[in-house]
DNA sequence: ATGTATGCCTAAGCCCTTTAGGCAACCGAG
DNA sequence: CTCGGTTGCCTAAAGGGCTTAGGCATACAT
């Protein structure tokens, strides 16, 4: 019998690809080796199990995405560099949406640490500094920054926003002004409320 | 033999229960057999399927947190009535992890339409009746709003916030008081950047 | 008290996961 | 070019989850 050239990287490809198009949670030991015309047994030669794989499948995620993000940075700040960024993140998850959603995989703390993840944290950072922000706020901005781009990729991408007006292009790019807007007035702590 | 009461309400509650102590993703029908000490097929008089079962448990989370917030705005307005909402999401979520998980269930448009997601849609609009926002800025605010904490709050139960500084008590309280400011100085469209 | 409806049961089929062990294809050494 | 070893994919099997079909006993109404 002819030998099917499995490896764990084509394995991964492959998981990722199934994961496009039948969603992240579908794939499954099973599917991936009907799509590799192989015994699901023949796997686990190459991937230690279903969670190994899952796990490698987030960690190419993390890596395109942060691929894409480097490319996007290159050249830009300020505002220019946050819309770039933000249209990585939201461009990535609507072409690959399987892969976007492996990429929120929760990943055990050293995987995590070994993962492209560090990466994105650092871009993030990088694009603050178009904006006069000073630690700790800096890192506040980084984790609403990050809170903003998951939360409404994963809500567009969940169709949240199909059924309503105005479509979702709009209030992205409203979004994304009303962000540029805020890191450039930054307020002071414990602000009163003016009403 | 002696009968356990089953109804799907007391398999939806135990579910909800269950989801908190092992996580959503772990309720199978299986395991709340177990727990309800009732052989698994039995589930299938009172539920339709393992769908319709975490389907149940989704809507309940959605009805507790719309209870709450409800709740919370009462009386409340501006910055006041935002900090409490938020909160309400954030603190449901530490306390129900395997609840908000379920709350994030996909549902289909005609469930979605009679669930308490509506109501949490209505009361996000009210509070920015504290706001000086016309449609369509309304909409967009309402989108940001909503992507924002659940983007902030997922990350934080995922643990992203856990093993560096500040704390996310600190990013979170930052948070409330930035987007208070955004809303008070929401930016006309397609600005320039400053930066 | 008895008939009926209901509630939980056993049985069985299907799919997914994972491990153990076997055979054949490939590869390097003579 | 053949022969031995290694590697790659296989079959087999056990365990668990999902779901349906059909049975028996409990609870209830008359």
């Amino acid at each position: 019998m002819a030998r099917a050239g499995l490896t764990p990287e084509r394995l991964t490809r492959e998981g990722a690809k199934l994961a496009d198009e039948i969603g992240f949670d579908q794939v499954t030991a099973s599917a991936l080796a009907r799509r590799c015309d192989v015994r699901v047994a023949s796997l686990y030669s190459h991937v230690r199990n279903s969670r190994d794989l899952r796990t490698r499948i987030a960690l190419l995620a993390l890596e395109e995405m942060a691929d894409r993000a480097a490319d996007a940075l290159a050249g830009r700040s300020g505002k220019d560099a946050l819309v770039a960024l933000a249209n990585v993140y939201r461009d990535y998850a609507r072409e690959h949406p399987g892969r976007y959603a492996a990429a929120q995989l929760r990943l055990d703390p050293e995987t995590a640490a070994a993962s492209a993840g560090v990466r994105h944290a650092r871009m993030t950072r990088a694009l603050l500094r178009g904006y006069d922000l000073d630690e700790p706020d800096q890192t506040h901005a980084v984790r609403l920054l990050g809170s903003v781009f998951h939360g409404y990729v994963a809500t567009e991408l969940g169709g949240g926003f199909d059924h309503s007006e105005p479509d979702s292009q709009e209030s992205w790019s409203r979004t994304l002004d009303a962000l540029d807007h805020l890191l450039r007035t930054w307020p002071a702590p414990n602000e009163t409320n003016h009403g």
